[in-house]
Parts: C-alpha cells; structure tokens; sequence
DNA sequence: GCAACTAAACCGTCCGGTCGGTATATAAAT
DNA sequence: ATTTATATACCGACCGGACGGTTTAGTTGC
C-alpha cells in the first residue's frame, strides 16, 4: 500500500518521509507546514489537502510508525527458534535492528513531536507499549524478561535522542548481555 | 542556594519552578515567556530581567535539572554500603527515587522542552550521561551493572513519558529485579 | 542611588489554517 | 460528438493570532 496504481509514492507517503526527515534534521519543535510542504514537493495547500490539519499530520506519523514496529516484529517472528522469553527475545530485537537502520530515527521524531505539541498524541503509543508488556509477561519465566526489555527501552531511548555515550564495542558487547541475560536469566 | 537571605525563594528558583510545572502540564512545545512570567507571579519585564532570553531559561532548566541528580547521587553515597557495583547501584537508586518525587518530572520537563527546541541544549546532558557511564564502568566487574542501569533509563524514560504500564507491583518487582541483578549478576 | 523589578504598549516574524482558483480526468446529458 | 457537470488533487496568496523580544516610564526596598 506504499505506491499507487502507477508505482510511485502517494504523497500521503511523500509528505510522512519528509515529515520524519525534518524532525531529525530542525527538531520537534521547528516542523511546520511549510517546511514539510516544500520538502515533499508540493505546497501547503496540497498538503494540507491530505492532512486537514498538523495534527492529522502528526497522528499519522505516530501511525505509521507504530506499525512498521510490529511489521518488524512479525517479520521477525518465524527467524526466531521458540523457547523461552520468545516475546521478551522479539521485542528486543525488533528495536535493536531498528535502531540500525534509519527508522530508528522515524520513530524517535514521531515521539518528540508528540512530546511537544501534544501529549495525547502518544495514546496509541502507550497502547502498543501495554500490549508489549502483556506479550512478554505471557511466555516468561522471571523478571530476567522484563530486564532485557527495560534496557533495551533505556539503550534505544538514548540513541532515539543521541545521547548514547557507547562506542560500537561498547553497544555490541550490551547487546550479548542482554541476549545472556534473555536466556540464562538472573543468577541466584 | 536555593533561597536568598531573607528565606524566600529567589525570583529565579520561581521562574524555574513555574517553567517546569508549565511544562508538564500544558506541553514543551506550547511553553511560553508570558505563562511562565505569568505562573511564577511576576511581569514578563522581570522574567526577561533575570533570563535574557528564551533560551538562557531553558539552559538553567536543564543546568539545574542536572546539579540536582548530582546532588541526590552524593547524598545517597554514604547511605550504601560499599562493594561491587556502587557506582551502578547509586546511579539506579537515584533515579528510580527522582522518579518517586515529583522530580522525575522536572527532569522530563527538561528534557522534552530541550529535545523539542534546540538538540544542542542536550548537550550538557549528553556529557552527564557519559560520566556516568565511565563511573559505572570503572567499578563493575561484569556487564550487569551496565544492564542494570540501562534498565532504569528504560523505566524511567516511560514514566517520564508518562508511557510505563507498570502497575505498584510490578515495579516494585522489577526495581528488586534490578538489584538482584546489580548484586548478583547474570546466571552463567 | 542602584538593583530588582512592574505595567503595558508595541514590533516583527512565524505559522497554522482558509479560500478562491486551476488542471485533469471521468462521467452524464444533449 | 460536443457540451456540461462533478470529483480529485493541488496551488499559493492571504489572514489573524501567537510569541519572542524591546522599549519606556515608573516603583519599591535596601
């Protein structure tokens, strides 16, 4: 659902890109209209022809990004080998890939532009966010689960605002930790 | 220092306060001079008397955001008893108290307004942060400390968002998890 | 007499949103 | 076949309010 019928992006698509890139380029609080409308490559009344308002703008960012976290997730799903902590294992890895590509930096503007215009904006978040929880209590054994998740929350919060202080080592060697700590859980 | 000599708050512990609860309450993006002026009970004249600007505000918000964390981790030295993991141990119990008072909050505050105006006001933090690492590191032995920590940058960073869908148990569970972890480590 | 304001008008800019108009395509009416 | 109508997608000038910051003239307390 990413291109229409002739194979080049919607401006529905064409708008969000842009939208995603000037949040990490200006930051939350610069995005406007105008900015959003030359960047997609159509003027502010066009955009705002698709978004009646920055607000449905902004939702749809939040949208989009939700879903492409459990697309990933879902994708994911059949590489894994079942076992225990499968969720807990999923969620993780879901967010550490993500944090690899670009989208990362999709998601992490989509929040603070949320943040900052309107906190109602991240009710679908705190949704998702319940349902993950649900997920990983669901197949755990300990809390070793909830640990791993919690750090990745904390490790991927850091990069979202580029305040993480780890050296690639650094990240890699976290990274085994926290796939230890899925599996073998906490000493007793 | 926080108050003057004759024991009333000074005009700019006022003007902080009333940022940071402004903040919190209406959202970083919609954070004005004239709220603020207007909540900390004085002219937007003497708010722009004691902060010259807008920014010259948001900058004391986070400095002082940052001396208290400072603050709370050396008061609670003397309080733990020493052995492996201090360093983590202060780190983790200091934040996850901030997030008991309503502290936490002016951190976020801080926080959301920095992100949403102006990245380069994260600066300071970013340096902060990597301190911490350092400290952690220099008195860890294994990878849990670091676990440990980024755990409670995960919790902290929902509550801040007001996104965690931890109930009173479950985070009281998973703060015990957190120091099991930090006195035990990882099973092997 | 100076520091620390108050009060209120004012300026320039930015920005969300409106609105009249346009181009193209498809369909309906004659 | 030609006109007329309708829908979609978009343009871009413009409006009005918000906001950061300035200025000015006066006030209060040490």
């Amino acid at each position: 659902m990413l291109e229409n019928a002739r194979g080049r992006k919607s401006s529905r698509e064409k708008i969000l890109d842009a939208a995603a890139e000037l949040v990490s380029e200006i930051g939350a609080g610069r995005l406007t209209l105008d900015a959003v409308a030359e960047r997609a490559g159509l003027s502010k009344g066009g955009l705002l022809y698709n978004f009646p308002s920055k607000e449905a703008l902004l939702q749809a960012m939040i949208r989009r990004m939700i879903d492409q976290v459990t697309e990933s997730r879902e994708a994911l799903r059949p590489q894994l080998k079942p076992g225990p902590n499968l969720e807990a294992r999923l969620a993780t890895t879901t967010l550490l890939n993500m944090c690899c590509d670009g989208k990362m930096q999709e998601i992490a503007t989509g929040l603070m532009v949320a943040t900052a215009e309107n906190p109602r904006l991240l009710d679908p978040v705190r949704e998702v966010i319940s349902e993950t929880l649900q997920r990983i209590k669901s197949d755990s054994d300990d809390d070793a689960a909830l640990l791993g998740w919690l750090a990745v929350e904390g490790l991927s919060n850091l990069e979202m605002h580029n305040l993480s202080p780890f050296s690639d080592q650094d990240r890699e060697r976290i990274v085994q930790a926290i796939n230890r700590l899925l599996t073998k859980g906490i000493a007793s």
